[in-house]
DNA sequence: GTAATATAGTTGCATTTGAAACTATTTTTT
DNA sequence: AAAAAATAGTTTCAAATGCAACTATATTAC
C-alpha cells in the first residue's frame, strides 16, 4: 500500500505540472517558475516582494529574480513607495493585464487533469486536504501555516 | 476557496519537502533530490537505470547524475551484466543497507507531518489522492500511467 | 550480415529554487 | 540623535531537474 512514501508522488506532480505549464505558456514567453508570480501579481496588484514570497512561501531571492524576469518580459512594473523605499510595489503591466483569464484558466486546467475521475465531492476533498497538507509542512518548516500567508484577517 | 490553484500547493509540499530531507539528511551525506534513488535502490536491489527512471518518473539525465553521486558517497554500486553491455545492474553497498531503515523511517517521519490532524480514514484518503493525482498527472505527460511505470504487462 | 532502428547511459546547457552574504532603508534602543 | 536591530531586495553559489545531443550496444529489417 504505502510501501513508497508521499514524497515520491509529490516530486511527480510537482514536475510533471512544470514540464506542463511550461509546454502550455510557450506561446506567452512566461516560465512554469514564473507561472504562480504572474498569477500573484495580477491577483494584488501593488503587492509587494517580501508579501508575494509569503504568499507563496518563496525564497525571497527566488521571488527577485522571478520579478525581475517578469518584468524584463514587460509583465511587472516595479514602483517605489514614498513610504517605504526600501520595497516594491508590483503592478501588472496592461499587457499581463489582459492575457490574466487565460493564464488563470490554464492553471486551472492542470487542476482538471490532476483530478480526472474523481467525483464533484472528492475533487472538494482533495483540495481540501492539499491545502491542509501545504499547510502541515510551512508548519513544520515555518510554524506560520494557518493564516494562508498573508496578513493575519 | 480555490482561487489559488493546486499547483501553488503542490509546489510548497514539493519545496518544504526538499527543505526538510536536506537538514534531516545532513548526517548522512544523502542530498534531497538523491532520496527517492536511494530508497529505490536499497528496495530493488539490481534495478537499471532505465527501470529505476521510469520508477521515478524522473529523466534518465537525472537518473544518471543522481546514481554516480550515490556511487561517488559509497552507497552505491554499477555492475554491467553480461545480458546487455549497454545498461547497469545498481546494488546498494552494505553502508546503504545498513542505513537503509533510518533513511526510510525518516521519509515517512515527513508523511506524518504532511497528514497531521488527519484521522487515520482521511490518511488513507490522502494517500490515495495523492497517489491518482499522480498518475494522472503521468497519463497525460506520457500516456502511461496505469502501471506504476513498471515495464508493460 | 549489413544497415537501420531502438535502447541504455552520459554530458552540457538551461531553469527553478534555497541559503547565505550582501546593500540600503527603516525602526527601535538607549 | 547615534547605535543597534529589523526589514526589503539583490546577488552569488550550489543543488535538482529536464532536454537534447551524444556514445555505445543491441535488435530488427532487408
Amino acid at each position: 500500500m504505502d510501501k513508497d512514501p508521499l514524497i515520491k508522488w509529490i516530486s511527480i506532480i510537482y514536475r510533471y505540472s512544470l514540464i506542463y505549464a511550461n509546454e502550455r505558456l510557450k506561446d506567452f514567453n512566461i516560465s512554469a517558475g514564473e507561472l504562480s508570480f504572474f498569477i500573484a501579481i495580477t491577483d494584488m496588484e501593488g503587492i509587494t516582494q517580501e508579501k508575494l514570497s509569503s504568499y507563496l512561501r518563496m525564497n525571497k531571492g527566488t521571488t527577485a529574480k522571478a520579478v525581475k524576469s517578469l518584468e524584463t518580459k514587460g509583465y511587472v512594473i516595479k514602483r517605489i513607495p514614498e513610504s517605504d523605499k526600501r520595497s516594491y510595489n508590483l503592478y501588472p503591466t496592461a499587457k499581463a493585464v489582459e492575457l490574466r483569464k487565460r493564464i488563470r484558466k490554464l492553471a486551472f486546467e492542470w487542476n482538471d487533469i490532476l483530478l480526472k475521475g474523481f467525483d464533484k465531492k472528492r475533487k472538494k476533498e482533495a483540495a481540501l486536504i492539499i491545502e491542509k497538507m501545504a499547510k502541515n509542512a510551512d508548519m513544520c518548516i515555518n510554524r506560520s501555516g494557518e493564516n494562508d500567508g498573508k496578513k493575519d484577517q
